[in-house]
RNA sequence: GGCUCCAUGGUCAAGCGGUUAAGACAUCGCCCUUUCACGGCGGUAACACGGGUUCGAUUCCCGUUGGAGUCACCA
């Protein structure tokens, strides 16, 4: 057998979103799966689009997520260049056009914008829509010749049948027939002298040996095109696996311009690398089991691209942080710490145990910019209502908390040791003695010293960390607030 | 609008002729608990509709409806 290549094709044309990102997963899963190989080639024929700096940012994500790739611009295979400017300029696409040319396949167009755009007819949606009448297939010899000779601005276009059907098989969507009629003579050469996308894909897969061309299924209904330049040439069709497509909650493709999350603004909200591939590996493809969390290897592992779905999948940021906060709660603490750090001390600054509070945290946020919000506490006491004093459970209310942070405050200013294990034994004490629920004790002290509804550690455990100064500043607070009431 | 594709809970999804139609996220409730959370347990919630085929359709076929994609000298 055969070994399987797939690619993954860019153009350089800003940030990657999800839905790229998912596109080089499963090319790299599909290809990894079978010990085949991976590249990575860059399509930047529109110089108009391309953007500065679009091409790190495929190389520093498909580092960053382990997509790596074995043969590529920076990585020859034996198949190069690898970008298709630079391919450009070996002379390859010009050549395979006028080999279609001369099979009667592709033909010369002369047509100016302003003959083209009296040929749009309809206009759905604001789109227009036009369809290519073969003006220039009828020109003689004589006359291509001369306006090639007068240097006329010319385009390359495949010259597709009007009758008949053509079909194609996609792995995923089986068997795909169109009429030909409906097949436009798209454009293989533009006048700057670059291929088209359309022409481009066909002739590189081809020539760098693609076994398996592996993108989304908004390509789906131009491929026949694409396997009619095939049998022009006489090549051999690849397999095709077209991709269903990522949307947004209304679903909607995902899309840079729409200015749908890409991965750079994902890792930017605090979302980990792991967690994010994980979670697309997963947005159109499920195991066998019922697993849901796979590292990158395993993934290697268990792909299998029938399983692939076919249906567009809406990406669901909900559990993409529910999926992170598991990743966090599964890291080792060192290395959560470490990455918590940062964001801990801009919300506390130094001054703090920040060790502890990483420790109270990691199980209690899914991203880590819920840092600031669970701790934010520990600086300065909130303004808070004391009607949160009352809680039906803990049965307690604001008399209750009043004569509880009064018993209390003379025995905790009596107290030296605020270590969490020997406030705790105060306060049990006091519960054992008042014959009470431990939650009617700990519920106003934990409100008192917090000033928050909810927090990420108990009433002691805070004590702890603010020690005794503040600890009392904050219960005489309290008592304050609830003698005005 | 033409063409193409898709159609299981709010979302991701398993299922591939006979099932009490899995599981996860979200949501709700209970338990646990030094509140919330974590953890444990449980609940609500789906086969778009109409025809066939079949002893039997979520599953196969056709149609309808709905959704998406595409229709560039962009990829």
């Amino acid at each position: 057998m055969t070994k399987i290549r797939t690619r993954y094709a860019p153009s350089p044309t800003g940030k990657m979103h999800v839905g790229n990102l998912r596109s080089a997963l499963y090319e790299f899963l599909i290809a990894k799966h079978e010990n085949g190989d991976f590249m990575l080639r860059i399509e930047d024929t529109d110089q108009e689009r391309f953007v500065e700096g679009a091409t790190e940012i495929i190389y520093r994500t498909l580092e960053k997520t382990g997509l790596i790739h074995d043969e590529g611009p920076d990585k020859d295979g034996g198949y190069g260049p690898y970008v298709q400017s630079e391919r450009m300029k070996t002379g390859i696409y010009m050549k395979y056009a006028k080999e279609l040319i001369d099979k009667g396949e592709a033909y010369y167009c002369f047509c100016d914008k302003e003959r083209l755009a009296s040929l749009k007819t309809e206009i759905v949606e604001g789109k227009e829509i036009m369809i290519y009448d073969k003006h220039c297939l009828s020109l003689s010899k004589e006359e291509i010749e001369a306006n090639l000779a007068a240097g006329k601005p010319y385009v390359i276009r495949q010259n597709n049948p009007t009758e008949g059907t053509t079909t194609f098989h996609d792995e995923l969507y089986g068997d795909i027939t169109v009429n030909n009629s409906e097949l436009d003579d798209m454009i293989l050469i533009k006048s700057d002298g670059y291929p088209t996308y359309n022409f481009a894909n066909v002739v590189d897969d081809h020539t760098m040996n693609i076994t398996h061309v592996v993108r989304g299924n908004e390509y789906l209904s131009s491929s026949p095109k694409y396997v009619r330049l095939y049998d022009a040439f006489g090549w051999e069709v690849p397999v095709y696996v077209h991709l269903p497509l990522i949307t947004d909650e209304n679903h909607k493709k995902l899309s840079k311009r729409s200015g749908h999350a890409s991965f750079e603004d994902l890792i930017e909200q605090g979302f980990l690398t792991e967690a994010v591939v994980n979670y697309i590996a997963l947005l159109g493809w499920s195991p066998e089991d019922n697993r849901e969390i796979f590292s990158l290897e395993e993934l290697k592992k268990e792909f299998d691209y029938h399983r692939i779905s076919k249906s567009p999948a809406v990406f669901d940021i909900v559990k993409l942080k529910w999926m992170n906060g598991e990743y966090l709660k599964a890291m080792d603490f060192d290395k959560f710490y470490e990455l918590a750090k940062p964001y801990l001390v801009e919300a506390l600054g130094e001054n703090f145990d920040l060790k502890k509070i990483a420790a109270m945290v990691k199980t209690r946020i899914e991203v880590f910019p819920d840092i600031a919000g669970q701790v934010d506490f520990f600086k300065k006491l909130p303004e808070y209502d004391p009607a949160m004093y009352a809680h039906k459970k803990m049965k307690t209310d604001k008399t209750s908390s009043l004569k509880v942070l009064e018993d209390l405050l003379p025995i905790l200013e009596a107290q030296d040791d605020y270590s969490n294990d020997a406030l705790y034994q105060t306060l049990l004490a006091y519960v054992e003695k008042e014959g009470v629920k431990n939650g009617y004790v700990m519920w106003p002290v934990r409100t008192a010293v917090s000033g928050k509804q909810m927090t990420p550690a108990g009433a002691t455990e805070i004590m702890e960390i603010l020690g005794k100064e503040e600890s009392i500043a904050r219960i005489r607070k309290g008592i304050e607030l609830l003698k005005a009431e």
